[in-house]
Order: C-alpha cells, then structure tokens, then sequence
DNA sequence: AAAATGACTGATG
DNA sequence: GCATCAGCCATTT
C-alpha cells in the first residue's frame, strides 16, 4: 500500500476508538505517531470525508472536555451523539476514568496499517 | 515574510 | 474546579 498521509493515520486511530469510550486530540495525535500535533488532529477531523462516518465525537481535549463552546449547535451535537452511546457527559464533562479508551498497545501496534 | 488563528496542552494560582 | 498563560504547530491571511 502508498504510505498513510497524515490525516489518514488520524482518521484511522479514531475509526479504532471503540462505542462508549473516548479519547484526547493530543493521544490521538501521538498513536497516529505525530506526537505534539493535537490542534493538526481536530483539523483533520474538520476535513474528515463524509462517508467515512468517523465518530469524530469521541474525540475530546486533555480536560475531559468537549472543545466546542457551551451552547453551540457543535456542542449540543457531540453531547447527543456521546450520550446516545451511554456516555455520561455533565456541562460538558467527561470522567476519563470511567469512559478513556486504555488500548492495549501490543494488540493496537499489531493492527496499524503503518 | 510576518502575523493571526484554532475542535490543543501542561503548568500555575 | 476554573481561569490564565505561555508554548505549540499547520494553515491561512
């Protein structure tokens, strides 16, 4: 296969994060091996094809947080969309404990296409 | 070429 | 827990 750009290997780690869990930018850049790029993946993800029905909304910032502003059309969308797959999200907030994806990286390793 | 812009982060008070 | 801040980095002005 061609080698991965760099948004494909961003798009492919968060195609990985399995239902009802979540994962930070900043983790997601550093499996995608661009470590310190977490503002590239919330780019990527802006730019992600439609049909590739990426679950964008398992993505969220190093806090726990949802990135987008309280009371935008963003913000409610990605609460919904976390919260249909039984993630408790509270004005915004994520408990990492409870819902961050801990991959077992010699079985994630071995599935990396790169 | 320089400055501004963010779906970011870690440290700090 | 929340607000600031400086540092970060690709992209766009």
């Amino acid at each position: 296969m061609n080698p991965l750009s760099p948004k494909q290997k961003i798009w492919f780690i968060v195609n990985m994060i399995p239902e009802g869990n979540v994962l930070a930018y900043g983790k997601v850049a550093d499996l995608a091996g661009l470590p310190g790029r977490a503002r590239y993946v919330s780019r990527a993800l802006q730019e992600a094809p439609p049909h590739l029905n990426l679950a964008w909304h398992r993505v969220i910032n190093s806090q726990g947080k949802i990135s987008f502003k309280l009371n935008t059309i963003n913000f409610q969308n990605q609460q919904e969309r976390l919260r249909s797959e039984g993630i408790e999200v509270n004005k915004g907030k994520i408990s990492l404990s409870k819902f961050e994806w801990k991959p077992d990286m010699a079985t994630l390793v071995l599935s990396l296409p790169f």
